[in-house]
DNA sequence: CTTCTATATTTGTCACTACAATTGTTGTAT
DNA sequence: ATACAACAATTGTAGTGACAAATATAGAAG
């Protein structure tokens, strides 16, 4: 369905406004659906995002900071994201040895376990998303996005 | 830059998982930009864009369940944004004489001029967020994100 | 060694989102 | 008329986001 109708618009849009309000309106249609695939682990989008940017250390700790800089939202609040999955087990925190104001995060075995479960439901779950784009829709989408940032 | 650059990622991403998260990071860099516009105004986007309902109803009030159709995020929520408008007089509220579970929402004198200000510096900000975007460019992003929700 | 600046993280506050539960009102079936 | 379901809005709560301010540590300049 067309953004103007989703939003009952009764005047036709400029493409940029369009293109504008499609785009909030598109991630909040995405950001439902994750919300509700990890509210079954009782995970949010960004503790998962979290979690395998840890994964993607591969052994190697990480501090905030480089957590920061690889998370999809920059402004958010890392330290009590880190908080939430410290209490559930999924990461372990120690202030780094070398440099006391960084401390080194590591994802637990659990936290590994829970992400090998979730890989196949979220594989399934993206492909669901983008099922009616083609493959080469999908990267002129990504090549339209990085351009509007550029 | 490319999206893998930008959340430093050391793997490629299959172009469906690389088109989710683009578009998460861009409706991120997105945001950033509209909150640091409305900021200087008072007011944040969807206050804005609940105004901006208001004003199309060209007079006719709108109750809550309409705005809520109308709005970007529709699971926000609706009755403390207008509390929020309510308080600094850019709406007005009257519970509907014919049906008194629904209450009547009007814009204030105050909240059109408030539009009306905000109309050019909107504009503008929009011109400059899609300014590396041909039209045929921005159509052609619409489209595509019109047909993933599909 | 002391002072100053930069770095890294934490804390506090306020606004917004998601969602369940509640309240008040209306319409309908018996 | 009464009971009950449907509807419209409000309230409560927990989580998250934005951002300023505070804390703690490290390194550099004098």
């Amino acid at each position: 369905m067309s953004i103007e109708n989703e939003i009952k618009s009764t005047v036709a849009l400029a493409p940029n406004l369009k293109a504008i309000l499609n785009l909030i309106y598109t991630n909040n249609w995405l950001k439902e659906q994750q919300i509700r695939l990890f509210k079954e682990y009782d995970l949010s989008a960004e503790q998962y995002n979290v979690l395998r940017i840890l994964r993607g250390q591969k052994g190697n700790p990480a501090n905030l900071s480089t957590i920061q800089e690889r998370m999809l939202n920059k402004m958010s609040n890392t330290t009590r994201l880190i908080d939430k999955l410290l209490s559930k087990d999924l990461v372990s925190r120690h202030t780094c040895p070398s440099n006391r104001r960084k401390i080194e995060i590591y994802i637990t075995a659990k936290g590994l376990d829970l992400l090998k479960t979730l890989d196949p439901v979220t594989d399934n779950a993206n492909k669901q998303i983008t099922k009616n784009l083609s493959e080469a829709e999908l990267t002129q989408l990504s090549n339209l996005l990085d351009k509007i940032r550029t």
